[in-house]
DNA sequence: ATGTCACGCCGAGCGTGA
């Protein structure tokens, strides 16, 4: 089972990148973060392209900002669309879906920015961490966290500890709320399987920043102990920053090894198998 | 001192967010 997240900043501005990557590493499950789009309009977007790939589809949108969204064809249910009893900034915005795919609990997650340390708004990006770690406490074991965590989690995940000094994304109460996520039993899949390398996800549009490899790992794929046994690859697809029109992120690609037991959750048939439309149902999800 | 994008707004360029 191949699992990706990804923050596209802006899935209307994405539509052109987003579906021949999809074509081109066949995640079975996605994890989108800044899709930037109400419900509505997501569907509308890409409603037919997904069913047509054999995507079933949950959605946490709003109209301007925010916005994620979870794709998967190993099946998606029990879908819960925000944290519950999350804080709000002041109401509570687009940042987390979550749902049963293939036997794992996903979340795809935006974390807030925090903007300044010390603002109201990094205090809700600590309050809302926390209530990311309620939610995953809660659930069970089986579990995968993904998306833009907006936290760097060491010094070696940024391209110059100095030149972070001060902001936000590398603070020590920020790590703390990362930690205390971690602390559930989770695991940072991409740095256990790089643990020496110079690996970003992120890169600012400005200033060549991608060109010369200025960036910073704050895209992550956290999985608790049964999720995290099974990874038999995990890598950050940096193809897709590169060319024409890229989001500033990378996507992020897991790939878990069959369960022990033998179960990989519902199979969807290839497109030749399936009806003359080649079409499959619709997810029934808003 | 954001070398960039993307958003709403309603018709262009500005304020906001990252």
């Amino acid at each position: 089972m191949r699992v990706a997240t990804w923050n596209v900043n802006s899935v209307k501005q994405r539509k052109a990148r987003f579906l021949p990557w999809l074509d081109e590493r066949l995640p079975d499950v996605v994890c989108l973060q800044e899709t930037k789009l109400a419900d509505d309009a997501f569907t509308a977007l890409l409603g037919d392209d997904l069913a047509e790939r054999g995507y079933q589809v949950a959605l946490n949108g709003e109209v301007q900002w925010n916005g994620v969204a979870l794709l998967s064809r190993v099946g998606l249910d029990d879908v819960v669309r925000g944290l519950p009893g999350g804080p709000g900034f002041p109401h509570q915005e687009a940042r987390a879906v979550s749902a049963t795919c293939g036997g794992v609990r996903v979340h795809s997650v935006y974390v807030p920015n925090g903007r300044e340390p010390d603002s109201d708004h990094y205090r809700y990006k600590l309050d809302w961490l926390a209530a990311l770690r309620d939610a995953v406490h809660r659930g069970p074991e089986a579990v995968v966290v993904c998306g833009d965590i907006n936290i760097a989690p060491t010094d070696a995940d940024v391209f110059d500890p100095a030149a972070f000094a001060g902001h936000t994304h590398v603070t020590e109460p920020e790590r703390a709320a990362l930690t205390a996520l971690l602390d559930l039993g989770l695991r940072d899949v991409v740095r256990d399987r790089w643990p020496d390398e110079r690996v970003f996800s992120y890169w600012d549009y400005r200033a060549g920043m991608f060109h010369q490899d200025l960036g910073m790992r704050i895209d992550l794929v956290l999985a608790g102990a049964p999720v995290a046994d099974r990874v038999a690859a995990a890598w950050v697809d940096r193809k897709a920053r590169k060319g024409t029109g890229p989001s500033d992120h990378a996507p992020v690609v897991v790939d878990l090894d069959t369960a022990p037991d033998g179960d990989i959750g519902p199979v969807v048939p290839p497109p030749s198998a399936r009806g003359r439309t080649g079409k499959l149902p619709q997810s029934r999800g808003r």
